[in-house]
DNA sequence: AAAAACCGTTGAAACGTTTCAATTATGATG
DNA sequence: CATCATAATTGAAACGTTTCAACGGTTTTT
């Protein structure tokens, strides 16, 4: 592999001329510069960017750090990302952590020896800790403080949405469906968006959740049915798209049907094809430009800017399928 | 940031012992070992990959190269690539071509230049020429020569258990779509195997396909519901999962139903929740198993191994749902 | 007691780049 | 033509690690 110095050799020159001419520093010759891009071609020399990341102390790689890149809303997501940070001449690595708060401190601890630019993150741990380092985070749905930016949908806007659609559609008494963890997110305001919606509307309701810990599709479901105060639900809001889809098909081995019987609606928005059916009708997080906002950030923290918000919520909007 | 020298200093040693303490060398005493280890604690020292990486000419990142990661199919792929390499210590960097050879050279170069240890490619290009490197490189589905390891699935298997599964339901004319590439891939001999098995049962049947460049739901399906010779198709195999449920989608609208009136095959085996309905009977990919496979080879081909064989063909299952 | 063998340790060199103080070349001015 | 100003170029130093020839100390062998 030729260096930058066979080139400045080849060319006649110094290398910091050759590493000049790499990097369009104007103020060489351009006669100079021929003669380097010349001895260039000729080698086929390529710049080592490893070196290069050596030297400067950094890198243009960006840590995406998930639960599970299979999961269709974080898979989607991921897309958006990378398309952003290329654009930008960012790389990505990716990592799952599975959601196990284990994994995602040694991967914060990975990250930190690879001296990542900047990490987005979406973890269900107390990350501030395994976060002595000065490494740009950006995170999504939880909201730590002023040192680590989250990025989120308006939760809450979207739990009102949710139960303002189910009246519209004439539904008379609404259930929330979730599924919780231990640690604080933005995503407990779609249960506080749905109850302060419900009650305003007057409209009778009530919450049933479980923790992620102990979830189990049957005993979740068989619990929900067997209950006296459920039977009467004619309106669903689901916590997530996929426990909306679980919702439906339970409650099909019921012979309740959607949304003859009970209208759903979920939360994400995450069906973008024929393979997903039925069509939910479900509160959209905008993916992509949570995504692009995620990334804009993230790079401005990079080049050292502080940010006005430590907190910014898109919002989202209603999309009607056949569940309602 | 300490360095290895203000470890060696604080511990009274030469740099190179505090290196082999890092790396666990054998050959250091006990308590050396010992009084290094208290002051990489006591520095809070964590080793700079990045400075090891340049000094040891190599990387441990493994680039993904594949159209978009937000097809599920790819998206259960990289899962598990993910997964694989962690287990191995390697990294992933993920890179999305959207399929187009201009993004796929692109990237080859930037990878080129990252002097990442490995690249796991999903390419719809001819790129032997790019890879004038030695970077070790696994296809997937696609084999070009001694140089690239392909990884795939037994497609002509497949082709054939689709159609003996389709006679077993009881069909009497069947049908291929499919939607081709203008690249030799491995993906055509599921077509060749549908032929031959059609021909071993003496069935009647057709195939139609369109290049994906000019392919469009609504012209493919109107199309191939037109031609006469298309009228009595009562089985499908379709290319791909999500063909066939366009398929399904389309059918249904002209009053065709599925299973009752036509049965539906389809190719990958991507369903793996509630949100995907219907669920689809398909030619099942071995998508882990194809995964680790390909990180083994990959890791083998880094380590310098000579693999015995340049391409390799895992088996494929047939999985019944509800479209046959 | 000298020589040999072994063990543990040392620290300079090297990896390929960028940077910047120093140097040289070029051009303008009086 | 000498001087000065400016433009262009040079190359050593530095980034943090690994490696390895050399070294010193201890034990074993002769």
């Amino acid at each position: 592999m030729p260096s930058i110095k066979d080139v400045a050799d080849l060319a006649g020159v110094g290398v910091g001329t050759v590493s000049r001419v790499i990097n369009k520093n104007p103020t060489v010759k351009p006669e100079t510069r021929e003669k380097v891009n010349a001895a260039i071609k000729k080698l086929n020399y390529i710049p080592n960017e490893v070196a290069r990341n050596f030297k400067m102390q950094k890198s243009t790689m960006v840590a995406l750090l998930l639960p599970s890149i299979w999961h269709p809303f974080f898979s989607e997501f991921a897309y958006y990302i990378e398309d952003a940070l290329d654009k930008e001449g960012y790389k990505l690595m990716l990592c799952n952590s599975g959601g196990r708060p284990d994994k995602e401190i040694y991967y914060f601890d990975m990250l930190n020896q690879n001296k990542v630019a900047g990490i987005i993150g979406i973890t269900y741990n107390e990350i501030e800790d395994s976060v002595s380092t000065d490494i740009p985070i950006i995170s999504l749905d939880r909201h730590f403080g002023k040192k680590i930016t989250c990025v989120t949908s308006d939760n809450y806007a979207g739990g009102r949405m949710a139960v303002k659609e189910l009246v519209k559609a004439g539904v008379t008494k609404v259930a929330y469906l979730g599924i919780t963890s231990s640690v604080y997110s933005e995503v407990l305001l779609r249960k506080k968006g749905f109850v302060d919606e419900a009650e305003a509307q007057g409209i009778e309701y009530v919450t049933y959740e479980e923790h992620d810990a102990v979830f189990d599709d049957d005993t979740f479901f068989d619990d929900f049915f067997s209950k006296k105060e459920h039977q009467d639900v004619d309106g669903i809001f689901a916590n997530t798209d996929l426990l909306a889809a679980k919702y439906i098909d339970k409650a099909k081995q019921k012979e309740i049907y959607t949304p003859k019987d009970v209208k759903v609606i979920g939360y994400d928005g995450i069906q973008d094809n024929k393979l997903f059916r039925p069509f939910l009708s479900t509160i959209r997080q905008p993916v992509e430009e949570m995504a692009r906002l995620s990334v804009e950030l993230l790079l401005r923290k990079i080049e050292g800017e502080t940010l006005d918000q430590d907190i910014y919520r898109v919002p989202v909007m209603y999309r009607e399928g056949e569940t309602t």
